[in-house]
RNA sequence: GCCCCGGUAGCUCAGCUGGAUAGAGCGUCCCCCUCCUAAGGGGAAGGUCAGAGGUUCGAAUCCUCUUCGGGGCACCA
């Protein structure tokens, strides 16, 4: 079973072919040549030169050198076999029964059996006006039909800032769903709060913890607390504005507690930790427990919410683990799990036989102390989002996190959902560097690199572009000197000059007093003759392909990828060519192309939310 | 021991899901502003695609084994 569902855009075709040559995109450019060569099959079929009962996917790829046209297919090749007919010679076959089309100006068959299709020049140029008319919406498609996805990341513990490993989380997943709304998918992002847990009532006990020092109580702090400064001023606005009502004496609150850590080996820190839980629980009683527990929680969460707010990251919805639990709906799945046989008990505790669905052992739902797992609530949660009625559903969980993956399908499949609906996207780790040295990113240490200090660092955009810069398997080493650079090493302002570059043109233009004219520049698009300008109108034309790619991948560095490709076609070109040239028609068809590029920039630009600056 | 991810140029990484002569950026070397921003461009050098088998018309890509690196294998979250 895949962890990531992979998806052909190599469709089968079913609808009836148009050969309509208006606004031709490259999109339609490519599925109308399937369509051709779709029809070219048919009629074989029914010839009885090609077996009947196949429906072959129709490939059609780019060329990646010129002398073999602009898009080459290996039907013929993959066809030989089951027609059993010599590739060529099939190949052949095949394009003498391809209907007539202006689309295409050359049809050639090549090497093995390839057959090659050059564009018609005109069909080429047309990409600037369909650019130029579709504006922000070029590169935005329906593929996905509206069908509901809900993407779920970052979903970091709200018991500390982000840091740098949660960015790459958060640039990642904004990105592909980004990218799946604009290929028409109906997407809901959401963070997952985990504030039920353990770890909050860490937070909690910590918080309350530092609180007492304030009040002027000395002891040493759990070396399994969370010590980080951000703690100490939760507790601060605690004192500031319940003085010492919740103040115990610490021989009070440390009697007869199991002893910490002590880094020799002596001493039990998670003992410790639970032991002072209790204790605060105890002392303070449910009500003031809450004080600390709720000051943690929303200043903790209400700061990550900013962070990623200012990151160009927002969401839906953000989705409480305590509603969950106070709906009954954890107590409910469990129920429904055990009714259908699904839980044993054993060792006091009772287990999930997730074996009995791939996983490679059994999982623990509710610990002999009666309490749920982990595991317990996500098996409902998960279960409740299938129930949410989204087509699909993505999870974008750090790599640590794919030993979960099986037991998590698994309980889907126990009740009684298709696990197919759920894709995980494992994302590795981010390495920040900083002067060649890893950096820190210990949450408990007090020293780790915040997601804040990064941006404040290299900035939202930088930040954005090398998070997204990998696929997401892939271990990352972020280069903090090279992010912060702004030289030419740097590849987000390589790609924002290309768009400041244009505008500054355009600046020009005025300055010299004269004027863009859009219905001379379509009227003049024949002159665009250079090999830089085709170079350039195919790149441009790619677009709307690399989007749909990006999303159904989830790939979105292939989107980073080629704007850095469109944005060196923009460089070399303006290097080699004069744009305010005196001919009216030349001067206008090639502004009509940079302009078709600074677009095309922006829109790229804006689904990995960095900015397309008007000048640098 | 088992599972997941990775190993491609000196470095960091792509490689369109099996196609045609393996690419980019950085670094190194050479060259280009009387010209719309040189935050740019052109060129050169640089490869046993970790290794070995296999699958087929065809493999960096798929399968198996080996090896190296990272991560995971809780009644933690």
């Amino acid at each position: 079973m895949p962890l990531v569902t992979r998806h052909s855009y190599n469709a089968t075709l079913a609808s009836a072919p148009q050969f309509a040559q208006d606004h031709i995109t490259s999109l339609t450019m490519q599925k109308q040549l399937q369509q051709l060569l779709q029809a070219a099959i048919r009629k074989l079929q029914s010839q009885g030169v090609v077996p009947g009962d196949l429906s072959p996917e129709i490939g059609i790829e780019r060329t990646r050198d010129k002398k073999h046209g602009d898009f080459a297919s290996n039907v013929a090749l993959s066809l030989a076999r089951p027609a059993r007919r010599n590739p060529r010679e099939l190949a052949q076959a095949i394009v003498d029964a391809l209907p007539a089309t202006d689309a295409v100006s050359r049809v050639e068959i090549a090497g093995p059996g390839f057959i090659n299709f050059t564009m018609n020049d005109d069909a080429r140029r047309g990409i600037v006006r369909a650019i130029l008319e579709q504006n922000d919406a070029y590169g935005r498609s329906q593929i996905g039909k509206g069908r509901r996805i809900q993407v779920e990341f970052v979903s970091a513990n709200p018991t500390g800032p982000l840091h740098v490993g949660h960015g790459r989380g958060a640039a990642y997943g904004a990105a592909v769903a980004d990218l799946l709304s604009a290929c028409g998918f109906s997407v809901e992002r959401e963070y997952y709060v985990n504030d039920a847990g353990r770890q909050m009532a860490i937070l909690a006990c910590s918080v309350w913890l530092r609180y007492l020092e304030i009040c002027g109580e000395s002891f040493t702090f759990p070396s399994n607390g969370y010590r980080g400064a951000y703690i100490k001023e939760i507790s601060q606005s605690v004192a500031d504005k319940h003085g010492e009502a919740f103040r115990y004496a610490a021989d009070i609150v440390f009697s007869n507690i199991p002893a910490d850590a002590d880094g020799q080996g002596n001493g039990d820190k998670e003992a410790h930790i639970d032991a002072l839980i209790e204790r605060c629980h105890a002392l303070l009683g449910d009500e003031n427990y809450a004080v600390f527990a709720d000051a943690a929680l929303e200043n903790i969460l209400g700061d990550i919410r900013d962070d990623l707010g200012e990151f160009g990251v927002e969401y839906e919805h953000w989705y409480r683990e305590h509603t969950l639990v106070n709906s009954g709906k954890v107590e409910a799945a469990i129920n429904h799990l055990r009714d259908a046989g699904h839980l044993y008990e054993a060792d006091g505790a009772w287990w999930f036989r997730s074996t009995a669905f791939g996983d490679e052992k059994d999982r623990v739902v509710i610990r002999e102390n009666g309490q749920l797992t982990y595991f317990a609530t996500d098996i409902a949660y998960h279960a409740e989002k299938i129930e949410r009625g989204f087509d699909q559903i993505i999870d974008v969980w750090g790599a640590d996190h794919h030993g979960y993956v099986p037991r998590i399908r698994a309980s889907l499949q126990a009740m009684g959902h298709d696990p197919e609906r759920l894709e995980v996207l494992l994302v590795q780790f981010a390495i920040l560097y900083r002067h060649g040295q890893k950096a820190q990113m210990s949450t408990r240490s007090g020293e780790f690199v915040t997601l804040r200090e990064l941006r404040d660092e290299v900035g939202n955009d930088a930040a954005r572009f090398f998070y997204v810069l990998r696929k997401c398997e892939q271990h990352m080493d972020f280069d903090l000197d090279l992010a912060v650079s702004k030289s030419n090493e740097n590849p987000v302002y390589y790609i924002q000059y290309a768009h400041a570059r244009v505008c500054s043109v355009m600046r020009q233009l005025a300055e010299r007093g004269l004027d863009w004219n859009e219905t001379v520049a379509l009227a003049s698009l024949d002159r665009l003759q250079e090999t830089h300008e085709e170079d350039l109108l195919d790149t441009l034309a790619r677009f709307p392909e690399i989007v749909e790619a990006s999303a159904l991948n989830r790939e979105p560095h292939q989107l980073a990828y080629y704007l850095r490709d469109l944005a060196t076609a923009l460089h070399t070109y303006y290097n080699a060519h004069q744009f305010l040239v005196d001919d009216i028609a030349v001067r206008n068809a090639r502004l009509a192309l940079i302009l078709a590029t600074r677009q095309v920039l922006k829109n790229g630009l804006r689904l990995l939310s960095v900015s397309a600056p008007e000048s640098m």
